[in-house]
DNA sequence: CTGTTAGCGCATTCAT
DNA sequence: ATGAATGCGCTAACAG
């Protein structure tokens, strides 16, 4: 009965003769001595089908080589454009990354986002829906931690966030440029942060054009939210949808195309965040560019400057990018 | 100078009056003792923020309670709904999941697939690309190891496959219903298991249909992919084109329509995946429907099973359902 | 029922 | 240049 199935370094060490310190030296490079005893250790680690126990050496090490990442919905293609940014910058730099899906469930959040950044060495906090009271506890158990999407007023912590304000602004504004002065509103989760930045965003817009009138409707954040809302939209008498996000968008064009509306003809729509898949809808929706991707990158320099304990780069606020194509047009 | 910043096992026993291996006992539940000592370490506990240190409890355990997921593209919806599926799956049994992006570099794959699996208990492995020479001696490495979208001949590993061949040959059979005869495939990456299982599929086609004729054509697996090789549909003089997947489905019907032609009036298109966007994109696409989903579970269960000794349940072969919409229809 | 002891496998001082 | 000894923090066997 040989309870190990798979090699350790004293195994190694005995068998090349040496002791357990050097082979672990020249495992990790530092081995400073004869080469030929350190070519003999190598094939014996090759026959052996030796290597590092990952989880030995993190021990000792005091880390662990990975870092985790709490996302509200991993369905969401935004998110899944971050964790692909964050996931190629820690690669580059030789760490992985461990993904908590926390399913919308902000309730459980502070608990999962503790769990799980035990298991690495830093955490990128998602979770525009968590109350303030509940971040800032948080935060200070989970340290090394960067914020994407939102800021902590309380502890103050490295963040990477969208102007989603400015956002919805410059798509208002770009509306009411083609004559739109009725528009309808789908909000994403009601209490959400981004949610609330782009009320704000809308805020701003109606006090510059009193002629303009904003009716807030019940939305949601996926392709289905968007097409239970279509008869809604088309009872609010508007010229405009200005959707919570892309999926919304794309789900509220198809109803209301089903219902024998034209877009952009009849009413135009707008989305958010400039999905992958916003230039192929038909028609291509007229959105606001995020550079999500970029975001994970940023968000990954400063865990990892926080981690080799120096200062990380100041926040950055991302202004989106009015992207117009073809499901926005003038009226008449 | 104190080093340590978080309270440790030793320091709650001290504090608390009782030994490392009650504090342990208390923490784990199985504790059998007095309530008020329980009560007591408990107290200490809080009051200090400590938790067992997740690394050297997994060291001491021989597990970690994690699961290795590598892909060879995240950005692809497909995978992304098998990650979702085997994450919440693997949550609902107290494991995490540890993601690995080969970023379709099937040469590094193998390395990155032994390395990320140290780092956890077992491995779930989608490399279509990777020979199955390498495949063989990766999934000696690796075990407990569950194979997604294709079997080992060598090595039986469990494993939860698709049958591609059947899909496109079931999209192939309902164009051909429709009236069609001459149809253009857009392949996928050459050389993939995925891609292969097509071309077979196709093959069968052909063999029961001497009347129709099926034009290979360089594709891709992307939407780009899908706009790039719009001309060489359109020279290929042919009523219908069946393409890799719904991406590049999507990327070829925008770019036709670009080109004046009607979708599906003058070409029927059709994808396969059913990835969610293919419902809402216009015209809706005619595809191949996968649980993905599904898959990403069963492959949980049955990691879940091997890890603990079990037999696990049988292999599956997915049968693609033909998911018929708007962007195919009758000839004349 | 609870404390003592001995690893888990590795990296790292400190000697030599 | 190399080996012996120690610690990372926890769990499990074994006593008592």
């Amino acid at each position: 009965m040989t309870r190990r199935v798979v090699a350790t370094n004293a195994e190694v060490a005995r068998q090349a003769g040496v002791s357990p310190a050097t082979v672990s030296r020249i495992m990790n490079g530092r081995f400073t001595g004869a080469q030929e005893v350190a070519e003999r250790v190598r094939q014996v680690a090759a026959d052996l089908g030796y290597s590092p126990n990952h989880l030995a050496r993190s021990l000792a090490l005091g880390q662990t080589g990975s870092v985790a990442f709490l996302v509200p919905d991993l369905g969401n293609p935004a998110f899944q454009q971050v964790l692909a940014g964050l996931s190629k910058a820690a690669a580059a730099d030789g760490h992985r990354v461990l993904i908590a899906d926390s399913a919308e469930s902000s309730e459980d959040e502070p608990l999962l986002a503790v769990d799980t950044r035990r298991r690495c060495d830093a955490l990128v906090l998602c979770a525009p829906r968590m109350t303030e009271e509940r971040l800032a506890a948080v935060l200070k158990e989970v340290q090394p931690v960067v914020l994407v999407n939102r800021t902590s007023p309380g502890v103050p912590v490295p963040s990477i966030s969208i102007d989603y304000a400015k956002g919805i602004l410059n798509i208002a504004e770009h509306l009411h440029r083609l004559g739109h002065r009725r528009f309808a509103y789908l909000a994403g989760v009601e209490g959400s942060m981004s949610n609330q930045r782009r009320l704000q965003g809308l805020a701003t817009f109606e006090a510059r054009h009193p002629d303009a009138t904003v009716t807030r409707l019940v939305g949601g954040v996926t392709a289905q939210s968007g097409s239970e809302a279509a008869d809604a939209v088309l009872e609010a008498d508007v010229t405009a949808a200005l959707a919570f996000n892309d999926l919304v968008a794309v789900g509220l064009v198809q109803r209301v195309r089903e219902l024998g509306l034209r877009v952009p003809d009849d009413l135009s729509v707008t989305g958010f965040d400039d999905i992958p898949f916003a230039a192929y809808n038909t028609p291509s929706l007229t959105t606001a560019s995020v550079p999500y991707e970029l975001v994970g990158e940023e968000a990954w320099r400063r865990l990892y400057a926080v981690m080799n304990g120096e200062p990380p780069a100041p926040d950055v606020l991302h202004q989106p990018r009015l992207q117009v194509r073809d499901s926005t047009r003038a009226i008449r």
